[in-house]
DNA sequence: AAGCTATTTGCAACCGATTGCATAAGTCAA
DNA sequence: TTGACTTATGCAATCGGTTGCAAATAGCTT
C-alpha cells in the first residue's frame, strides 16, 4: 500500500485530506458518485445537463485533472505514442520528429522519444519499454532485423518509416528516382568516375541508394566506387572524402546531408574546391539552404513522411484487426544547388574541350 | 468494465485466456500469490531464493512484462520524465535532447517530449498533459512568465534550463562573459558599428546576450543596433540581416547560430563577403563545423546542461521536500572561426593601415 | 391512477500492480 | 515437546479511474 499524505477511511481515503483531487472528491462535493462524476467527462450526453455541469463547475473549481495512468490502466488506451529513431542529432531526424509531434499534440497524444544511438540493441530495450505505456511505435529508420520487428509488431501496433515490410504499415522516401537523376545529372556533365559514400547496412535507404546508384552507373559507364561510411556522421563523411579524394573520383554522393558537410569539411580542409574540382551531393535535404554554398542533395519529405506516418499509426491503432498492407511511398527528387557541376576536365563556359568526353 | 479479450471468472480473470501476462498468471503457474510475484521483482531479498528463481523462470519462459501504468498507479512513480523545448528543429536542441534521452536511457527512465512551437500557452498545454505521467519535467529555454512557472513547479518537480528563478534548480549557460570577448575582438578590428540580432523577449538567454552586448559595447564605445528578429529562424536571420547590411554596420551577432546561418545566406545572395564585408557571430555552438566557411560563436554547452538538468531533476524528485536552491552555471566562450575577422576599412594584412585605428 | 417507456443515476467489479499486517512455516534452545 | 524468534508467504485494501447492469426517477398515455 502506498504511504502518501491522507488519512484513510472506509472505502477509500478521505477526500478531504487529499492533496491531488480526483472523482471521488468531486463526488462527494456535488453528492453524487464517482460514476456519474466520470460519465461527466468521458459520456456527457448520458447524464443530465445541470448534472454535467454542476460537475465541470466544481472541477474547475478544485483543479482536478484526470490521471492519465488509471485511465489507461482500466481502459486499455494510454493516449501516448513513441518514436524511435536511431539519432536525435542527425539533421534528417529533428523536422521529423518535429512534425510528429506537432501533430501528436492536435490529436491530444503525447509522444516519446527515443534514439538507439545507431544500435539495433538499445532500440529494442527501448521499444520495450515504450511498448507497455504506449498505444503503437513509430520506428523510423529502424536498425532492427525483420523478424525484431515482426515480433515487436505482433504485440504492439507499429508503423515504419523507411523500411519496406510487407504486411506493416510504413512510409517510404523513394530516393531511387532522385539518385538517377543525381547520376544522369553528373554524366552529363562529364564525370566518368563517383563515389558513393555508403550508410549503416540495416539502413533501407543506404540500400535502396546503393542499388540505385550502382544502376544508374551501370546504365551511364561510370565507374563507382563504394566507400562504407564507419558511421553515419560529420565525422564519417570527413574520413571517407578523404578516401574518395584517394580514389580520384570526380564526384561524390553521400549516404545523407550530414555525411556530405563532413565531406564538405575535409575537402575544403584539403584545398579541395567544390564543385571546381569534386562535385559533392547530399541526401534529404537536412540541411536546406543552412549551408554555403548551398548544398546539393535529394529532396527530405521528412516531414511528409512524419505526418503519414502518424496518421497509419492511429488507423493501426484503430482497427487492430486489420492486417491491412497500408503503404506510403514518397518520391523524392535531385535538388541541384552550388556543390555540383561539371567534371573538372570539362570547363563550364570553355568552347574548347580539353579533353575527349568519351575517353 | 473494460471489454476485452478472456473470460471472467470468480474474482479476476481466466489467467488461461489472457493475451498480455500479468502477475496473477504467473502466480498460478508458480502456485503461489500475487503478492509473492510482485516481491520476487521488487523486494527478492524477502523471498526464499528458490522461490525467485522459479518465478523469474516462469516470467521469462511466458514473456512477462510488467505493467508500468498499473506499477505507477500503486506507487505513485512513473518512471518517466518529459521535457519541454519551444523547437525542435533549432540545431540548439537535439543535442541537448540526445543527452537527455542517452541519460534518462541509462537510469531507466523513458522520456516524453513536447515542442511548443515558442508558444506559452502550447508549453502550458504540454506541461498539464505530461504533469500527470511524469514524475518531472524539464523546461528547456522555456516561454513561459515566471508566474506560470511558479505554479507549475508548486505541483510538480521542475528544472529549468536557460532561464533563472530563485529556489528552483536550474542550469545557466553564461554566455555574457564570451559576448563581451565577441565584442571586444571586434573592437580591436576595428568595428565601429556592430548589430544584435535579438530573439524571442521571453527568453534569458536572449536578454543576458543583449545585455553583455550593450554593455561592451558602451564600454568600447562602439555604436550597437539591436534588430528584432521577427522569429528566431532561418528565415528570421535572413530578414534581420537585411536590416543590418540596410544600418551599414561591419558585424553582426546573432541570437543563436540558425539565425546566424540565416543571416549568411542572405548577406551571400546580396553579395556581401563574409568575413571580408561584413563578420559574422553566431552563439550555441550548435553548428559545430557544419557550415562553410566555419561559423564564429560562443560555445554552446547544450549537452552538458542537458546532463545537468536530468541530474538536478533526479534530485529534485528525491527529496521533494527540500525545496533547495540549486543553480549550476556553465561559461560560454567566444570561438573564433572564418567568419569574423577586421573590419573591413581595415585590411586584414596591409601593413599600411588606411583609416585611423583610432578615429 | 395505473402502466409503460425513456432518462438519469448508482452499485460494484474490474484494470494490474504494491504493500501493511497477519499468519504459516522453519530454527533453535531449553 | 514447547515457547520464542526468524523467515517466507498470503490476504486484502488501495491507487484512480471505467463501465455493464440494475434501480430509481421522470414523462406520457389512456
Amino acid at each position: 500500500m502506498p504511504k502518501r499524505e491522507g488519512t484513510t477511511i472506509a472505502g477509500r481515503r478521505d477526500p478531504k485530506t487529499r492533496v491531488k483531487p480526483t472523482l471521488d472528491e468531486i463526488a462527494e462535493r456535488a453528492n453524487t458518485s464517482r460514476s456519474t462524476v466520470s460519465r461527466a467527462f468521458s459520456r456527457p450526453d448520458l447524464l443530465n445537463p445541470k448534472t454535467v455541469a454542476q460537475i465541470l463547475a466544481i472541477a474547475e473549481e478544485i483543479g482536478y485533472r484526470p490521471n492519465n495512468m488509471a485511465r489507461a490502466l482500466s481502459t486499455g488506451r494510454t493516449g501516448n505514442i513513441g518514436l524511435l529513431v536511431p539519432d536525435i542529432a542527425n539533421p534528417f531526424f529533428p523536422p521529423l520528429i518535429k512534425a510528429i509531434q506537432s501533430q501528436a499534440d492536435a490529436l491530444g497524444l503525447c509522444l516519446f522519444l527515443g534514439s538507439s544511438g545507431e544500435s539495433g540493441a538499445r532500440e529494442n530495450t527501448l521499444f520495450e519499454r515504450l511498448a507497455g505505456q504506449t498505444d503503437g511505435i513509430i520506428l523510423a529508420s529502424t536498425r532492427l532485423s525483420e523478424a525484431q520487428v515482426r515480433t515487436h509488431a505482433a504485440r504492439h501496433p507499429i508503423t515504419l518509416i523507411n523500411r519496406d515490410m510487407v504486411g506493416l504499415p510504413r512510409v517510404l522516401i523513394d530516393t531511387q528516382a532522385a539518385v538517377m537523376e543525381a547520376v544522369g545529372f553528373l554524366a552529363e556533365n562529364g564525370h566518368r568516375h563517383i563515389a558513393y559514400l555508403s550508410g549503416p547496412k540495416e539502413s533501407w535507404s543506404n540500400q535502396q541508394r546503393m542499388e540505385a546508384a550502382t544502376e544508374a552507373c551501370r546504365r551511364t559507364e561510370i565507374r563507382l566506387s563504394i566507400i562504407p561510411l564507419s558511421e553515419p556522421s560529420f565525422e564519417g563523411g570527413e574520413t571517407a572524402a578523404e578516401q574518395a579524394v584517394a580514389a580520384g573520383v570526380t564526384a561524390i554522393l553521400a549516404f545523407d546531408d550530414l555525411t556530405a558537410q563532413g565531406a564538405h569539411a575535409r575537402l575544403s580542409a584539403l584545398g579541395v574546391a567544390i564543385p571546381r574540382d569534386i562535385s559533392l551531393i547530399g541526401c534529404d535535404d537536412a540541411l536546406p539552404a543552412m549551408t554555403y554554398p548551398a548544398l546539393s542533395t535529394l529532396s527530405g519529405l521528412s516531414q511528409e513522411a512524419g505526418r503519414h506516418a502518424l496518421k497509419l499509426l492511429c488507423d493501426a491503432i484503430e482497427h487492430r484487426d486489420g492486417s491491412q498492407d497500408m503503404k506510403v511511398v514518397l518520391g523524392a527528387r535531385f535538388i541541384l544547388r552550388d556543390t555540383a557541376g561539371p567534371a573538372p576536365s570539362e570547363p563550364r563556359a570553355d568552347p574548347i574541350p580539353v579533353n575527349d568526353r568519351n575517353r
